[in-house]
DNA sequence: GTAAACATTACCCAAAAGGTTATGTTTAAA
DNA sequence: TTTAAACATAACCTTTTGGGTAATGTTTAC
């Protein structure tokens, strides 16, 4: 089906998992099943995302028994942007503001622009947002 | 599916159709058929657009053979959001923000009240945004 | 060698988008 | 009064994809 939201659960679930290893400290990890249980995610749904994040260098891990998943990146440099754009996001207000998109009315239409540079804003929003400022730590809920 | 775009083809469709209606004259009507084929929509499905629209008094209609459709409402205080609105849009970031989402996050999360703010901000803008602003004429494109 | 983790692929299912089909009902004009 | 051509409305269909499960590796501590 189509997305209820702009932000699908999988990128929800990116999101929060980073922002939970964001708050390890520096050297420890934590093995996914865990991780999964604490943010309320399926163990399995958990793990495919977390190689995505691996995959683009946005986390690491230690495998074998005893291993688990920790942040990579530096959370002061890490955006929003980054980890929603592993999980494939696309910013698109509009099927219109596709490259492909070949649009008759193009000329004329006056809301072509408006959704451009909706799109423009949250983009650079979601890009300053860095994951210092978004730590979820297990105390807090 | 889910959605692709923010806006759904339909959606868009509707937005179209408003804005070539709001460029008529003054008590001119067009029929469906033709106001679907200059604007690249099927005819069919034009037509159930149309129809939503009526039932939310944005467009009326003349019945009957020589009969067609035109803007009920007034352009200048028209918005986007209420055309979109009518063909059931929700504005939704994230599911989180839904009524009966239950977070067990809430709390700790800090990625509600990014998402929440942006909500906020777009709505504004998409009541803001008058069809008066937006009209479509056949000569522009 | 085995337990328990990470790694990776393949598959499944429900729901929604994006239509089309079908069947009215209305009205102008012949 | 018949008919053409429009609007009105419900029902149906097909594809896509989100969201997840299952299955099967592979690695490493003990």
């Amino acid at each position: 089906m189509r997305r209820n939201s702009f932000i699908s659960r999988e990128q929800d679930y990116a999101l929060r998992m980073t922002a939970f290893l964001a708050g390890l400290p520096k050297g420890e990890f934590i093995n996914v099943p865990t991780l999964a249980r604490k943010l309320f995610i399926s163990h399995k749904f958990a793990s495919r995302i977390v190689h995505k994040l691996k995959k683009a260098k946005i986390t690491d891990s230690v495998q074998g028994k005893y291993g688990g998943v920790f942040l990579k990146a530096d959370p002061k440099k890490l955006s929003m942007f980054d980890v929603l754009d592993t999980i494939g996001f696309k910013v698109k207000f509009n099927d219109c503001l596709n490259k492909n998109f070949k649009c008759e009315l193009m000329f004329g239409c006056k809301f072509h622009s408006f959704w451009l540079n909706e799109e423009k804003l949250l983009l650079e929003k979601l890009k300053k947002q860095k994951f210092s400022d978004y730590v979820l730590r297990e105390q807090n809920f």
